[in-house]
Parts: C-alpha cells; structure tokens; sequence
RNA sequence: GCGGGAGUGCCGGAGUGGUCAAACGGGAUGGACUCAAGAUCCAUUGGCUCAGUGCCUACAAAGGUUCAAAUCCUUUCUCCCGCACCA
C-alpha cells in the first residue's frame, strides 16, 4: 500500500552515506562524556562473504552500540580484521594468488557487507593484523616479553598438525585433533617460543570473578587453568631423588609401585641393562597406537627394571613405565595407590601387583582381594601406623605437615595450564623477531629495526615453511657482533594478533607506540564485548593474560580486557554441524533479504526470531513477520491526529520501560515484542510524540527506516544520535484495567459465537458491573461497541435484579446479558 | 566418567511459587476487503460444553515440600555443550 513508496535499498544507502559523510559515528576521547566500549570479536576475512552468524554477531553488538549511544555515552565501537593465519595461505595457495591479495580483497568484500548492514562503526580505527603498522607492535610486544622473561625457547613435545605443517597450541588441540581442520594431532619435539602464561595461573583463576561473563566461559577457563592442592613427594630411585606429586598424601601408606610417563625425558635413567629390551619394545608399540582414539586406550606398561623407596614406610617398590601418565603434569611420575585410584588399580590388576588397603569406609570393610574396582571415597586411615584411625581429611593434612617436617615433601599447587605455544611453522603471520648468532646465541631484533617485514616475494609452493627457504630474508647480520646470522623463519600464531588489537583500536594510527597509554587508559576496559564460546579457553583466555602482562609491564592500568561478554553460543545447522565458510549452503549473502526486504528486516528478523544457540534457518516466511512489523511502524505515519490520553501514556511509558530493560539485557526478542505490541495497541492513531518514542525504540534494530521516519517527521538530527526516551511513571492499575477490557470483549465474543451457532440474532449486550466499576466499562464503552460490533449499555448489577436477571458479578468480571 | 545447560502448544520460543490454556512470532483454518492476486484486517487453533464470561486436562517421568508448583526439593529418562587417563 503506502510502503510501496519506501524504497528499502535506496533508503539504506542514503542514510548510510549520510553517516558516513558527517562522521556521525566517529568518536573523540572526552572528558565531559562517559566511555562505552561495545566491540564484537574482529572477524577472520577469508569468506567472500558472511555466513549468518557474523551478521547476526555484528547486529547483535550494533544494537548494543546504537542503544548506549542514545543513551548518551561516549560509544567506541570499532571493526578491524584478523587477517593474518593459515587459512589465508591455505586459500591462498589452493587459488593461487599471494595471502597478502587474497587477504585485501576479502576485507574489501567484507568491510562492504558489513556496511550494507549498515553497523554504526567508527570506521576511521579500522586495522588489519597483516599490516606491517600493525604486527610492528606483535613483534614490540614480544621483544618486552622476552625482557621480562615472559617469552623463552625451548625444546619440548609439542601437538603437530602434519595437515597445516605446523605446531599448535595445547589449547588448539581439541581432543587430539586439530581445531582447524579436524587432522589428527601428532607429537613432536620441536624448538619452540612460548609465552608464559603459567606465570599468570592464579591471576587469571582469581581475576575470573571481577569480571561479568557467562558462568560457562568462566568454567571452562577454570577447568581449563585447573588448580589443584597437593603434596610434592620425595622417593628415592637409585640413590637419586625423584618427585611425585600427588593430592592424596594420606594413601601414601598404600603405594605399592611407581609410574613414570613413556614420555618422560629421564625415563631411560631408570631402565635397566635387563629391561632395556622390553621397555623399548613398549615405547615402539606407544608410538604406533599413538594414532588410535585415546578413548579406547588401554593402560599398559612395562617395568623398568629399577625400586623406589617410599619415604614414610621404606618400603622397595617396583618402579613402572606407562601410558597413561602425562609427562608434563607434575613430576611426570606417579605413586600408585591401586586401592584407592581407579587408573592404579587397573594397571596393578593387569600387571598382578599388589593391591593395599589404606582407607576404610564407615559402613564396611574392604577386602583387597574382593575389590572390583578402587574405593576412591574418603574413609578412616589403616594400615598406615601411626596415622590408622585418622579420617582421610584430616590425614592429607596431617601427613603433608609429617612429610614437611622430615623434609621429604612439600606441599604444592599444580595447574593443568600449559605455557603458550606461539610459534607457527607458517608464512602468512608476524615474524618472530629474532635473530641466531653462531657467536651470540639468540639475539633479539633491536627496537628500531622493527617491523621485521614479511617478504613479499615468496615461494608458496614449496613444502613446509616457505619463510624458511627465502634466503633474502633468513640470511642477516647479527646485530650485536656483525657477524652472519640467520633470522627465526617461525611465525606468531594468530591468537597473538588477537591479544590486544582492542587496545590499538584506541589509537590506530599511533607511529611511535603501540598505542598513546592516556587513550587507552580512557576507552578501556571493553565495557561489552561480544563473540563466540569456541575462543573461551583460546583467545579469551590469552588476551586476559596479555593484559595482565602488559599491566605489569606498565603499559596500561588496567588489569581485564573485557569487562562483560556476551555469548551468542555456536550456529548449528539442522545436521549438527557448524556452520561455516566451507559450507556455502548455510551462508547468506546480504543481498539475498535487502532486494526484497530491506536490510533492517532483515536486522530485525535475526534480533527477533533467532535465539541463541539454536541453528538458524533462513526462510522468506520468517523474514515476513519482521517485515510485516517494518510495515505497521510505517503505516502508522498516516495516523498521527489523535491527541494522546492517560492510557496512552501510560502505555507508551510500559512500552519504553520494557524495551530499556530488555536491551540491557540482551534479551532483544522481548524488546521488539514490547514494540509490536505497542504497535498494535496504537493501530487506531497516535500522537506525534509518541510515535517518535516509538521510532527511537526501533531505531536500534532498523537504524536506515527509523532514519527515514524521523526525517519525514520534520526532526533535522539524526536519529541515531538523539536520546533515548526516558520512561515516565508507568500506572500498573490501568494497564491492568485495559487487560479486563480486553478479557471482557473476549468472553462477550465468545458468547456471541455461541448465540451465533445456535442461530440467534443478538443487537445489544447490557454489561451488568458493580458499582465501583461501573465508570471503567462506561468509558470503554465505544471500544467494546467496536470490537464486538454490538450496541452496548453498561449498567449496575443493581438494575439486573430489578430487570429480573439472574446475572451475577464479580470484581473485574461484569455480568453479560445479550439481547 | 566429570563439569555446565536444557526438556512447555503443529513449530520457534515467553513464563520461574498463586492473576497462565500459556506472551510474541511462524504455520494452519475460517472470514472481511478485492474482478482477482498481493497487501491489510478480524476470528479460531488442548478437550469438553454451547444462555453461555463455565468445566476438565497439560508444562519430559515419578515422587515430595506447600493452603497453592511449569516454577522449590529428590530420583529417573532424553538432548545439547565443554573437558576428558591432570595423579
């Protein structure tokens, strides 16, 4: 009808020009203003175009901005791009063409959808991570990180990906697989840089509860961190001291023999002349079923041929070696306790080692023998001399202090966290800054060499590290004696890029620094940030490290980067997968909703029907329930005569309370059906005022439509910047009133219905209500005509008795009689 | 196995001690408007009942607490997510 003269797309560029003209969503520092930060995750610019889950990430994060903003703060709200990474170079080989193209074009698409959407970003602060003005800063940072002793290089067993040809971080080995491409994951032993986050184990554990994110995120990085109390254990193996950590010192007593890891550097140490032969044999067959799922493992080991001798009872013990003991947590040597650890107990009872009791439950008794698996409860002490009869709890805490005392343990706190794996065997990352002297060992990269530049000019073709193979770049000068050097040819992985990018968007084009401390100190912390659950133990979990380091290193005052999170869960289609840039049928194209709809229903479609970590289909029905929303907001312009009333306000006041309080909740479906039914309940007309309440309530979800209207409306401001409408005094009593309106038109539809089945003709409806209400009937008197399309009188039960009808009334519930 | 979350109508999903047969959207059915289509609007969409605003039955299952439970507690089942031999 009227709409037809909307032309969506024509709208939508108007207003996003105009925007972008008067630099209406730039932003200043300022001291008049409070910040708001709002960012969203900076996206990863391979696709060539955007899959339902970013756009409905960045219309999620936009709605937040455009709502602070109207309310009156200072909103950052930036875009930039994660351009560096494997998948780039991947692309990039598989099509042919240079990362560094393949990257600038992808940002190029995408920075145009992402405008079509017409997201309020301060596109002034964009950056790139493959900007040499960008990684300059990666590569600053780890040279003070090197200072500090934060960065080191070490040769360690790291998780390999023979499919990306490159080492990975522990957290980027999910379940011996890949995270990127679902290859399995191998070890090796390699040279490799890390960041010592384990420096940071408390901290982050600690910090977790200053900041506001989903509990889950919060779990997860605990469990992930994972801290644990225990005892570290001296045994003595061959006259030699060997620790043992363990959380159960009061099984201590039980241990009937020792297990060191398959893995484990020292292992070979301990191996006998006659053993060698079968615990090679064993390591040989590890290897070959390293590949088979770790699920099915089987506990298996070998003896080594050497005893221990437990510190408390002086017993010898047979010293094991096995597959299931990690290497790398604690000592990577275990006492074994079969009678009170389940892994323990398996092995001894395949390998006939003794099992002995030390803890006895309250209720029975055990009996080694009968035992079908470990008893791992708590009980009281036997077995154990002078500690029998104590209960377990009191007895970890009673032999920690006896081991303390004797000097032959000590109590400790372990962490699951491992140090950050950064290197990357790949090209397409910042390059590690530092240079290897024959003379002078590992010499950093002075401060004003840098950026190390990645060289164009590279072979992509070639097998593993192309970097290392360019010898322009590999072949240097070290800088401390001149003499020939060579450059590290590793990369930073990608999660170093992400580490702090938040903090250059405060001041991107800072040459001199990373970023200009004052600004940083004004817009951060991220007050909302927004992306998301698969980075929890990745990205989330190093960028708080990074801060922390960088706080202790003076740069900035603040300790967490993020202060809320949101989490708008993973998108699965209806096959259980994730939807993602490999799979183009669950991609939408923006053009695909804009032609026909516009894209503000399209906006509104994804904040309405779209919840959470549902999958998300994309159907043209849906889409034209928010269209048809779009319309009656539209429409509604045609009826702007009425002067508004109590009722009025009071619902525009309910409707303004309903649609804040939802925002900042994110809980965006609520809001928009607030304004529905607002929309609804003015169908009839509304006042100017108020449907501009109203345009300022939708303007967040359709920015270019609320735009539009509000022009037309005669306003010169955008509507973007104007203030959010405050709720006045909302008056329960007429909302609920309006609601026994409502309920008596129903029930007296209903009777008519009834009446009409039946045949009966009916013209007038006498409402019989009592007296204290009989004024609220009479003056909803025409709207009651209206609906129900009868003549009504509205009367006192009073006159029902002298008309002689049986009729009863109740309080909100008026008698009907039809006649 | 451990940890976290969830199970409400044809569907997506509100509701978390009484006002709830259940917001809002989608779908379906019927009607109005129209030459027609679209758009728009109205009604119905658990069962029964049809002088009638009523009654009955739901909120994964079974128990319990309470004057009162979808909502609190216990157990069980199912689904999703995360971690997975962490000593």
């Amino acid at each position: 009808m009227e709409n037809h003269k909307f032309n969506f797309s024509q709208i939508e560029k108007k207003w996003q020009e105009k925007w972008e003209k008067e630099k209406v969503f730039e932003v200043k520092e300022s001291k008049s203003k409070k910040k708001y930060y709002v960012l969203e995750m900076y996206p990863y610019p391979s696709a060539s175009f955007l899959h339902v889950g970013h756009v409905r990430n960045y219309t999620i994060g936009d709605v937040y901005a455009r709502f602070r903003r109207m309310n009156g703060f200072n909103v950052l709200y930036p875009m930039g791009y994660d351009s560096f990474g494997l998948p780039a170079e991947t692309a990039a080989k598989k099509e042919g063409i240079h990362p560094k193209k393949y990257a600038e074009t992808s940002i190029k698409k995408i920075m145009a959808y992402q405008k079509a959407l017409g997201n309020s970003y301060d596109w002034s602060r964009i950056i790139a991570s493959h900007d040499p003005e960008y990684y300059k800063w990666n590569q600053y940072f780890f040279l003070k990180l090197y200072e500090k002793g934060l960065a080191y290089r070490k040769k360690a067993p790291v998780n390999f990906c023979e499919n990306c040809e490159s080492v990975l971080a522990n957290e980027e080995s999910e379940g011996g697989k890949c995270w990127r491409c679902g290859n399995e994951v191998i070890q090796k032993d390699l040279e490799q840089w890390f960041f010592k986050i384990t420096d940071y184990a408390d901290k982050l554990l600690k910090d977790l509860n200053k900041i506001e994110w989903p509990e889950r995120i919060k779990i997860m990085q605990k469990n992930w961190i994972g801290k644990s109390h225990g005892t570290n254990i001296e045994f003595k193996i061959n006259d030699e001291k060997w620790l043992v950590f363990t959380t159960r010192p009061d099984t201590i007593y039980g241990v009937t023999f020792m297990v060191i890891s398959a893995q484990h550097p020292r292992l070979m140490e301990l191996v006998s002349e006659a053993q060698k032969k079968d615990v090679e044999k064993f390591l040989k067959k590890i290897k070959s079923t390293s590949e088979k799922d770790l699920e099915e493992l089987d506990k298996e080991g070998v003896f080594t041929g050497s005893f221990a001798i437990n510190p408390v009872t002086n017993e010898k013990i047979p010293v094991w070696a096995g597959n299931f003991v990690l290497a790398d947590y604690g000592s990577g040597m275990v006492m074994a306790v079969p009678a009170h650890d389940q892994r323990d107990f398996e092995f001894a009872k395949k390998y006939k080692i003794p099992i002995k009791v030390v803890i006895q439950p309250e209720q029975y008794e055990l009996a080694p023998e009968k035992m079908s698996r470990a008893y791992t409860e708590k009980g009281i002490l036997a077995n154990s001399k002078e500690h029998d009869k104590i209960s377990s709890d009191t007895a970890i805490e009673i032999i920690s202090d006896f081991l303390e005392k004797k000097k032959l343990g000590k109590r400790t706190i372990q962490y699951k966290l491992r140090d950050w794996l950064i290197s990357r065997q790949r090209y397409w990352g910042t390059p590690i800054p530092i240079i290897y002297c024959d003379k002078c060992g590992i010499v950093p990269v002075p401060e004003k060499e840098l950026p190390v530049k990645l060289p164009e000019k590279i072979d992509l073709k070639s097998k593993g590290n192309p970097l290392a193979t360019n010898k322009d770049f590999v072949n240097t000068q070290c800088p401390k004696c001149a003499g020939k050097a060579t450059r590290e040819t590793d990369t930073m992985g990608g999660f170093v890029d992400s580490s702090w990018y938040f903090l250059r968007y405060c001041d991107n084009k800072n040459k001199k620094k990373p970023f200009d401390e004052k600004k940083v100190n004004y817009w951060m912390p991220v007050d909302q940030y927004i992306g998301g659950a698969e980075h929890a133990v990745m990205h989330l979990l190093y960028a708080r490290f990074f801060i922390k380091a960088l706080k202790d290193m003076g740069f900035v005052k603040f300790d967490e980067p993020f202060k809320k999170l949101f989490n708008q869960g993973i998108l699965h289609a209806s096959d259980g997968n994730k939807m993602s840039k490999s799979r183009p049928k669950y991609v939408i194209l923006p053009e695909m909703v804009s032609d026909k709809y516009g894209i503000d229903t399209a906006r509104l479609f994804l904040m309405f029907v779209s919840s959470p970590d549902k999958q998300m289909e994309w159907t043209d029905k849906g889409v034209e329930g928010s269209f048809k929303i779009i319309n009656k907001l539209i429409r509604l312009k045609d009826n702007l005569n009425t002067k508004s009333n109590k009722a009025n306000e009071n619902r525009i006041n309910a409707t303004v309370k309903k649609v804040t309080e939802n925002i900042e909740n994110f809980e965006y479906p609520k809001s928009i059906i607030a304004i529905i039914e607002a929309l609804d309940y003015f169908s009839e007309g509304i006042s100017k005022k108020n449907y501009e309440i109203l345009i300022k309530l939708i303007s967040p979800f359709c920015p270019h439509i609320a735009e539009e209207l509000w022009h037309n409306l005669g306003n010169k401001s955008f509507i973007s910047l104007e203030k959010w409408p405050k709720a006045g005094k909302i008056n329960e009593k007429l909302l609920a009133q309006e609601k026994q309106i409502d309920n008596l038109i129903e029930d007296i539809n209903n009777i008519l219905r009834i009446l009409e089945g039946k045949g009966e003709k009916k013209e007038k409806i006498k409402i019989f209500a009592i007296p204290n209400e009989i004024d609220l009937y009479k003056e909803a008197k025409d709207k009651i005509e209206k609906s129900t399309g009868m003549k009504a009188e509205i009367l006192s039960i009073k006159d029902a008795k002298e008309q002689g009808k049986k009729i009863k009334a109740k309080p909100g519930k008026p008698g009907i009689f039809v006649e």
